[in-house]
DNA sequence: CCGTTTAGATACCGATTGGTATCTTTGCGT
DNA sequence: ACGCAAAGATACCAATCGGTATCTAAACGG
């Protein structure tokens, strides 16, 4: 399938390069496609940039999901967690890093509809890991004072921030850091 | 003087619209001067832009390192950290949030220079956190089994982490969440 | 096997990009 | 007051941008 085909090798250089800094030549040199073909698939670059958007957020919950779902215990649910993250950088089934970080930071508020995307799929990947958290605690594997609301943020922001510096120094070193710091976090502080 | 307005004016653009996003018009605009009078302060966009982060990142190394000189105690002088990155949310001196974020996430592999002083900036940064704590060890304000570099890559990694997070939520609540859980662990789990 | 729809290629559009050559103005030393 | 160098304005350049109108080729139903 055509579109398909252009969805997969935006999405790729989007998430390198970045949005803005993809031009259509780019996609069609990348697909060997015209840009009469791309244009029939999609009516605007930026409506392309959404759904490549949507489709890398929706691949990754979709399997983040599946792998939560194949844990029975709080402490494996939540590293599944961490594991993509750090599988970003050590084995990046989607090159460039995590698209929402790469979105968030390059968004502005001109590019509306792009970043109510980004916002939406934050408030998804936080909602997921609040959602652990509580089920945890009704399971009797999480204390009941931890507050699933700071869990999730400082989950995520401590690892997006570990995706930046390792990708930053072409590195596994920080992310691993990261990665490592918050098991032992999740298993003295949060666990019971 | 005139390059010094250039770089300023160009400075708030790169550091909220993005450096390639950015345009010589959208600076010539900004600054009411024409395309003649820029290039004759720099050879090329390119060298604009690097001239730029390293101005905004000197700025900010500077009035850092005065204010954790100001403090006497380990604990003060690492929140100046948090504070700082506070600041760019809730107190925006730059606009556009962490340059050091900015930057590494739009640079690829095609924008080696400016990817290079990212890199060093994050070493400093890095360095600058590691000091505090190696001089706290030496005052007795700091356990010493504590890593410094763990110490330095998590308060980083979490900053960066909820400065994206904030300003992608136009809110002042994750970094506040970030900060406060970091003072917390500095003050239960670093300091003596 | 033909006609119609659909997908894709080609060729173009005006606007904007970074960059430069040239002209004019400013300011400063004497 | 004059002359010269530096600074800035103007006008241009080729290349590229996102987008579209049109043409051709493939696919498909009857």
């Amino acid at each position: 399938m055509t579109k398909a085909k252009v969805l997969k090798e935006a999405t790729a250089l989007f998430n390198t390069k970045g949005y803005k800094s993809t031009s259509l030549s780019d996609i069609t040199e990348a697909t060997g496609l015209t840009k009469g073909a791309i244009y029939r698939h999609f009516e605007s670059k930026e409506s392309l940039e959404i759904e490549a958007f949507q489709k890398m957020m929706q691949a990754i919950f979709v399997t983040l999901n599946e792998k939560i779902k194949a844990e029975n215990n709080t402490r494996d649910k939540l590293f599944c967690v961490l594991n993509l993250f750090q599988s970003y950088i050590t084995n990046p089934f989607i090159i460039g890093g995590c698209p929402l970080l790469n979105v968030a930071v390059e968004v502005d508020d001109t590019n509306l509809e792009l970043k109510q995307k980004a916002q939406q799929a934050l408030f998804v990947f936080r909602d997921s890991v609040e959602k652990i958290i509580i089920n945890g605690k009704t399971h009797k594997q999480v204390r009941n004072l931890v507050n699933e609301k700071l869990v999730a943020t400082i989950l995520i922001s401590t690892l997006e921030g570990g995706v930046m510096m390792s990708k930053l120094q072409n590195s596994n070193a920080d992310i691993e850091i990261v990665v490592n710091h918050l098991k032992n976090w999740i298993v003295s502080d949060i666990l019971l």
